[in-house]
RNA sequence: GGCGGCUUAGCCAAGUGGUAAGGCAGAGGUCUGCAAAACCUCUAUUCUCCGGUUCGAAUCCGGAAGCCGCCUCCA
């Protein structure tokens, strides 16, 4: 069985196939750049790592388009707040979101375009679609005309009629045609200070769905293989940049659609008035190392809520270390000849490793492969220690399934003189058999975060995560 | 009101007809000066509940309850 991904669109887990062999062209909802994404935004965005990291892992070469919208109600509006250009605004988050990346060990996209830098591709396509009859101004904005589309509605499963029996109807109703119709294009307004484009449109800024279109197509072509995002952009947003793009394009753009379930923080939707909204930077500051806040968000199934808690960090960070000290085990090992168990096991747990992942990414599954692995070949370390050429295999392996999981090379720690010190003294204790002195050693650097284990080769430390 | 999803041990979670993976936490043991790590053993006769289909159901069907999401700019 090949790869195999559930499509929005079809509701069903389809074989994967991509357009062109051995390519995938990936395009990946970005950040709006107003403020610190929250660890909700980076749950979608780590799906999208570990899916991109999958499929070359499996050998495709990716390209990946992550946009960013530095344009829409809410930069604009922060930015004018705090009295500085629309661009000096978005450039902060844009920066920190990047700094954001690396530390979560991020496998970067090709491609970052903003939303800014694409307007003329946008103003083309709305042109191209109000000469096709998909569009029409009203009061210098532009509207898409969602009755001119057939099979609106299909992505997420709604019939358009249903709309309008829906609880909200947006405000400016009164200027389209009907209120599923959505914007194309804005007619500038005072809300909107300097921020506007004079353009064969008149003046004012694009909608929100037509960058999109305008940056999937430019970077991808008119056909490319998987969209992806947070599942409440399946409606409006997806279902309006299939239409634009599909009706610019004159046929399906995007062959799968994969969405990602929400984050909830202790059972609960995270809010700012609920207290429960925390960024990367938050849990940073709480103490969590990065590759825990990744084996966190990344550990639970992408169609699954995830639901965040603290007792789950500590949870995450648990399973960590257990990989890390696995590692350094298999480091440690004593020498043995070589035999065929280790070379047993390592295949069949890249075979289930695989097999899971192919099902649509089931990490669980897939951790649940390396751990046994992690068993089994502690197993052989007590019985036997391992051979150079098996540590050497391991290593290949662990490398090889870190390419798509990104959260086993340990950080590198120093530690200063001081502990440097302590350990040492701890050490002089227990060679005098000082035993209440080495202990109460022990304890302190405990409380510093140091753990030691004193082992046949001398006592080691390790830092806690 | 409409549409959709979820409910498996203290917590997270895999498992889509053949008798409950894995992780964290916990208990006991081996090892250790004591620990730590590791290993071994144990921790759900049972999968929200009630019916049904079947030789057999966590898995399929019907019903109920609870939670959650979307229904026009929130990943």
């Amino acid at each position: 069985m090949g790869l195999v991904f559930l499509n929005t669109f079809t509701r069903k887990k389809e074989a994967f196939a991509p357009l062109e062999p051995g390519k995938v062209e990936l395009y990946t909802c970005g950040p709006t750049v107003y403020d610190f994404p929250h660890i909700g935004n980076y749950r979608t965005f780590l799906f999208e790592d570990l899916l991109r990291r999958y499929l070359k892992y499996k050998g495709f070469s990716v390209v990946q388009v992550m946009n960013l919208t530095d344009v829409d109600d809410r930069t604009i509006a922060a930015s004018r707040k705090e009295g500085i250009p629309l661009s000096e605004y978005t450039a902060r988050y844009s920066k920190a979101f990047f700094e954001d990346l690396k530390t979560l060990n991020f496998d970067l996209a090709e491609h970052y375009p903003a939303a800014t830098e694409h307007v003329g591709e946008m103003v083309e396509i709305i042109q191209k679609l109000l000469k096709d009859g998909y569009a029409y101004e009203s009061g210098g904005s532009i509207y898409y005309k969602i009755s001119a589309f057939p099979g609106y509605g299909t992505l997420p499963h709604f019939k358009p009629d249903e709309l309008k029996a829906g609880a909200r109807v947006a405000a400016d109703s009164y200027e389209k045609e009907e209120v599923g119709d959505f914007a194309l294009w804005k007619a500038w307004d005072e809300k909107d200070g300097d921020v506007f484009w004079e353009t064969p449109l008149g003046k004012g800024r694009p909608g929100w769905h037509i960058e999109c279109s305008a940056m999937s197509m430019k970077y991808l072509g008119d056909r490319f293989d998987i969209h992806t995002g947070g599942v409440d952009n399946i409606f409006p947003h997806h279902e309006n940049e299939r239409a634009q793009s599909d009706a610019f394009a004159g046929h399906p753009v995007v062959k799968y659609w994969l969405h990602s379930e929400h984050l909830l923080v202790e059972g609960k939707k995270m809010s700012k008035s609920l207290g429960n909204f925390y960024t990367l930077r938050d849990l940073l500051t709480k103490g969590f190392a990065p590759p825990a806040i990744r084996y966190a968000l990344i550990s639970v199934h992408y169609r699954l809520p995830l639901n965040f808690t603290f007792e789950g960090m500590t949870a995450a960070r648990g399973a960590l270390e257990r990989l890390y000290d696995f590692q350094r085990s298999v480091k440690n090992a004593k020498e043995a000849r070589e035999g065929v168990e280790v070379g047993h096991a390592i295949h069949k747990a890249r075979e289930t490793f695989e097999q899971e992942m192919d099902d649509d990414l089931n990490i669980s599954g897939a951790l649940a492969a390396l751990f046994d692995f992690v068993r089994e070949t502690n197993r052989l370390i007590i019985s036997y220690g391992l051979s150079p050429k098996d540590k050497e295999k391991i290593g290949e392996f662990l490398c090889k399934l870190d390419s798509v999981l990104g959260f086993l090379k340990e950080p590198s720690v120093s530690i200063d003189l001081q502990v440097e010190k302590l350990i040492a003294q701890r050490n002089d204790a227990r060679s005098q058999k000082d035993f209440a002195r080495s202990d109460q050693l022990r304890l302190e650097l405990e409380k510093m975060g140091i753990i030691l284990e004193d082992t046949p080769q001398g006592t080691k430390w390790k830092k806690r995560l």
